[in-house]
RNA sequence: GGAGAGGUGGCCGAGUGGCUUAAGGCGGCGGUCUUGAAAACCGCUGUAGGGUUACACCCUACCGGGGGUUCAAAUCCCUCCCUCUCCGCCA
């Protein structure tokens, strides 16, 4: 969420800053709202003042027992009651109307995010590995899973349906051990590892922004009602939820493996074949809560960790700075890293590192108090992929992939999974 | 699923209708003392919104969420949520 004092202040600041994502936004009717609810306010406090104050009169004449005076008081606050309550109710209304603008509200694109319309007009940052010349016709990772026998598409979707697979034996084996491989890295980097909660309340859902503005995105269980995590950055992000950290708590750095559940509605068409689009994915997550003056160079660092995890497994991969147009919800900067995938003979995206600056902290309440000063202020967080498993393992499949249908075990996955090659 | 207990400021914890603008403690900040630190002592210290150039001052709200009773609610009533304990069931 933005800061509504920012928004009442410099509405057209605002509004072009939002046209670069390609949001057309008319703040007449929130401007007009605003100014009726603080005349509004206004009144209220004042006649709640008057209230207030007449009630400690009530108290001391009723020790000095002069009844009379009492009654006279106690109508004319009945009436100011109904009337306040009248006005309260109007208040309520307004600030309803006002909240639910707020949220719909994207971030405000860093000065440093290149203009663009769509993911066309992404800008490389860098690119790191050649991508391996075959002389042979690379097959997809699909075609690899099956004649290996590790991948089942078909009996997952009997079991479950389509967008899902089953990992079996040695799939399921290099599953497990990329995400030990993740973890461990990560941790080695300062990162605490935590397992959370994979379904979560609408409360969390709010605080990340994945609600009010994509539930159609996010499966939901019914009696109770919960949500089932479409990454682990909302349980994450939401431990701190409503926190009031000290200075030295931060910076925190948090690392988790979970699985990850999203509808991909809207994506009707692509990617229906193979594991890269799931409505089941497992993904190893980092989550920063920092002071925001560190953020920019946080997420630096952030997405460097996330690229050693590619280094480490020699998989050629490049950095995208996503354009405006292509900004997350609640983004005010991402790296997307794209590893190369040879059957596709393509960059695909298998990492993506944001920095929110103080939006999800502001909707989540998450807020810290500097050493020896007054007040609190709103932590920066920020979040990326360390990185997407299934991804991983579709890459693993087509670049080591060899003639005779074999995949060659990468060098640094070895203590995780003691084999040359997959066969 | 059944029974019971409870949710109060950064943390712990008192408070059952009106001198509560929430006691007290811990923590934090400042000071005295000290070569320095600790201890001791003194003072200050919740969050948010509005009025304001102003974190000076004034007003309002906030004691799990929502609603109600009342001139007045942390306190009484209703309702929902959450936590804990015991029993049952269970990986």
């Amino acid at each position: 969420m933005l800061d509504i004092k920012f928004v009442r202040a410099y509405p057209e600041k605002v509004q072009e800053a939002l046209k670069k994502r390609g949001y057309e936004i008319n703040f007449e009717a929130f401007l007009d709202l605003e100014r009726e609810r603080l005349i509004l306010l206004r009144d209220i406090e004042q006649k709640r003042a008057l209230r207030n104050s007449v009630s400690q009169e009530i108290a001391q004449l009723k020790k000095e027992e002069r009844l009379e005076e009492i009654e006279k008081l106690r109508i004319q606050m009945r009436q100011l009651g109904e009337d306040l309550a009248f006005c309260e109710e109007k208040l309520r209304e307004i600030e309803e109307k006002v909240q639910n603008f707020m949220l719909l509200l994207p971030n405000i694109p860093h000065e440093s995010v290149p203009l663009g319309k769509d993911e066309n007009e992404n800008v490389e940052v860098r690119r790191w590995g050649k991508p391996r010349e075959f002389d042979f016709t690379p097959l997809n990772h699909w075609d690899i899973g099956e004649l290996l026998g590790i991948i089942d598409f078909e009996r997952a979707s009997k079991i479950a349906g389509s967008r899902f697979a089953v990992m079996r034996g040695l799939g399921a084996r290099l599953e497990r051990a990329l995400i030990n491989f993740m973890l461990d890295h990560h941790i080695k980097k300062g990162y605490v590892e935590i397992f959370p909660p994979l379904l979560v309340n609408k409360a969390s859902m709010t605080g990340t922004g994945q609600l009010p503005k994509f539930e159609e995105d996010l499966f939901k269980t019914l009696d109770p009602e919960f949500y089932l995590i479409p990454t682990a950055e909302v349980p994450l992000t939401n431990l701190h939820r409503d926190e009031i950290l000290s200075e030295d708590d931060l910076p925190i750095y948090y690392v988790s493996y979970t699985p990850c559940f999203r509808k991909e509605a809207g994506s009707h068409g692509k990617d229906v074949r193979g594991l890269v689009r799931q409505h089941q994915f497992n993904k190893v997550e980092l989550v920063k809560f920092v002071k925001p003056e560190d953020s920019y160079e946080e997420l630096e660092r952030l997405t460097e960790d996330a690229e050693e995890i590619l280094q480490k497994l020699g998989l050629p991969y490049r950095v995208v700075a996503l354009c405006t147009g292509d900004l997350g919800f609640g983004s005010a900067k991402t790296y997307d890293i794209e590893v190369w995938l040879p059957a596709q003979g393509r960059y695909r995206e298998i990492s993506s590192c944001s920095n929110f600056e103080d939006f999800q902290a502001r909707r989540a309440n998450i807020r810290f108090r500097r050493r020896g000063k007054k007040g609190t202020e709103f932590v920066h967080t920020l979040n990326g992929s360390g990185l997407a498993i299934g991804r991983t393992l579709v890459a693993i499949l087509e670049n080591y992939q060899q003639k005779d249908g074999s995949v060659i075990v990468p060098e640094a996955l070895k203590p995780y999974l003691p084999l040359d090659v997959i066969k």
